[in-house]
RNA sequence: GUCCCGGUAGCUCAGCCUGGACAGAGCACCUGCCUCCUAAGCAGGGUGUCGCGGGUUCGAAGAUCCGGAAGUCCCGUCCGGGACACCA
């Protein structure tokens, strides 16, 4: 919970404003920055930003930061000699951990069972896992959570494929996950219209027959899906499935239709949104089916029925008009409902070639891409932890950039090993690892003529709770590993220019390096990406 | 047609929330660096109409005049993607 660096910049804010009469926050420099640590500009405050400026340099006296006035500009640089023992005393592995307290249903991955999963759905699980381990972190008790949609049109079709077409038995969970994914594509092409709809109603029906055959291609599915969670390193603690909100959907459709909030329209429950420009929704067809956002409000029950503060559902872009509508109509139904309710919003992994759609067959899946990855990091760097490394990829790729930047999948911007990647990341600890295990007797420590490579390393060091926080915040993982990109950069600039095992300054370095790898480390793991001893 | 997201180097992306302070990385390409803590590394080499157009924009009692920073804020527009009543 320790963050000296957030303490020593909201002290330095407030020693200003005492000294200005009014509230001003300073505001803190990029890492590499050659300004310093923290800055003032000076615009508003006098006529003459220059001369306030240094006026405010001469008179202002804080601990720990030197000010220096550059024009309008008033800079702090850190005293690292004196400010480097108390930060690095406060890392350890729970630098950085928040006491949030909050209650917080993460619900992701949403495969729907009879597919194949593929790159988008990587995207949901890297996302939706990075937040949940982070959210954790902040201090908050977090439920993983993942509705699946295992009945329906889709289900049929599989269902249709599985009685008609040709096919050998799976062996294993993978076999049987991919084989769902065939007869589903070829069923989306072969399946006639009216079968489709036959096997659709005879499932809602409970026809024993569609019912067995579900349940086995169903087990299939769930078989497939926790292999790859097991892979993965995702457990989800809460499965909810469609199947099992269908009915309480209903259910509470038909009770908004009571309390006038839904009403008959063609013969089917719908909520009119159209007074704040969210159309129409429908809830139940006119046949008297409960759709997704009946099913929705059903889940909403179940969920909300655990005591949680707050749901974060992690779902792709192209479901953001049918969030609004729901959390609309939550709000009529129950103010408080819509408040605890997030949709944490990212953009579609495409292809070069257009959309996935598993309908048309054309999607890569997590096994396409997890085995060219394995293979590649094999080929070329053998089979020590290649599984891992290769995890690390996929995970870092998908986490680095904001969820508001769409993804346009190409296999070899993917399995790039080099530069800013994840096995760039684990590399990076292998190497301070090394280093803190040859480690002779460190001495004492001692912060004279630090070098900038280390005074860079203790600045990002000093900010890793920050973007901790602000990674929490904003729910955007980008930023955490953005900045672990950045310490693994000036770690290695670091490690290429200055000796730490028997040099002057070993003490102090192993302590520096130390506190890297731990900082490293500990956001690794922020990331779901496990980090390996050995490259 | 309406709404949402994106447009920054050849490619993939940060930066925009919170305006000022050189517009940054990685990849790719070229050149160096392993008797020394792991070369999946490091150093050097050069790139930009920040899609386009407009607007707005700090400080003293007031008034007037002059000046007044946009990749970042606002509006418009173009391009790409997504969504928009019985699919999920």
């Amino acid at each position: 919970m320790s963050d000296p660096w957030s303490s020593l910049k909201s002290e330095l804010s407030s020693t200003l404003s005492r000294v200005l009469g009014k509230n001003v926050e300073v505001r803190e420099l990029p890492a590499g920055s050659p300004h310093g640590d923290f800055c003032l500009p000076c615009f508003g405050l006098s006529p003459d930003p220059v001369s306030a400026a240094s006026d405010l340099a001469s008179s202002v006296r804080a601990e720990f930061v030197i000010p220096i006035s550059e024009g309008p500009y008033l800079n702090f640089r850190i005293d690292w000699e004196k400010f480097a023992p108390r930060l690095l005393k406060a890392v350890g592995p729970s630098y950085g951990r928040g006491n949030e307290g909050k209650k917080v249903m993460v619900e992701f991955c949403h495969a729907n069972t009879h597919k194949e999963l593929h790159i988008g759905h990587v995207r949901n699980l890297c996302i939706g896992e990075a937040v949940a381990r982070i959210l954790e972190f902040r201090g908050n008790r977090v439920l993983r959570a993942n509705y699946q949609g295992d009945i329906g049109p889709h289900v049929a079709k599989c269902i249709w494929g599985y009685l008609n077409l040709e096919f050998p038995e799976p062996k294993d969970p993978v076999e049987k996950g991919r084989l769902l994914g065939k007869l589903y594509t070829e069923a989306c092409k072969k399946a006639p219209e009216e079968e489709v709809k036959r096997i659709t109603k005879a499932l809602y029906e409970g026809d024993p027959e569609t019912v067995e055959v579900w349940r086995k291609t169903r087990e299939w599915s769930l078989e497939y899906f926790d292999s790859i969670y097991r892979e993965f390193g995702v457990r989800f603690d809460r499965l909810y499935f469609e199947s099992q909100t269908a009915e309480p959907g209903k259910r509470i459709a038909l009770d908004l239709l009571r309390r006038g909030i839904a009403k008959i329209s063609d013969g089917a429950v719908v909520v009119d949104l159209t007074e704040f420009d969210l159309g129409i929704v429908v809830l139940v067809t006119k046949e008297g089916y409960p759709l997704y956002p009946a099913k929705e409000l059903g889940l909403a029950e179940l969920q909300f029925s655990e005591g949680i503060d707050r749901c974060i559902h992690v779902v792709a872009s192209e479901q953001n008009l049918y969030f609004k509508q729901v959390f609309k109509i939550f709000e009529m139904m129950d103010p408080e409902l819509s408040a605890k309710s997030h949709h944490l919003s990212y953009e579609l992994v495409r292809l070069k070639s257009g959309k996935m759609s598993s309908r048309e067959g054309n999607v890569v899946t997590y096994h396409d891409v997890t085995e060219a990855l394995r293979k590649k990091v094999e080929a070329e760097y053998g089979s020590e932890s290649a599984g891992k490394v290769a995890l690390a990829a996929l995970k870092y790729g998908m986490l680095k950039m904001d969820t508001n930047t769409p993804v346009s999948f190409d296999l070899e911007e993917a399995t790039k090993l080099k530069g800013d990647t994840g096995p760039y990341l684990l590399y990076t600890l292998v190497r301070a690892k090394s280093i803190l295990e040859k480690a002779g007797d460190p001495g004492g420590l001692e912060f004279s003529d630090l070098a900038p490579e280390e005074i860079e390393l203790l600045r990002l060091i000093s900010r890793f709770p920050s973007v901790v926080k602000k990674s929490a915040e904003d729910l955007k993982p980008h930023r955490l590993a953005r900045f672990l990109f950045d310490l693994s950069d000036a770690f290695n600039r670091f490690y290429e220019k200055h000796r730490v095992v028997g040099s002057e300054h070993e003490g102090r370095r192993l302590e520096i390096v130390r506190c890297v790898s731990t900082v490293l480390e500990t956001g690794l793991g922020l990331l779901g990406i496990e980090t390996v001893s050995r490259m």
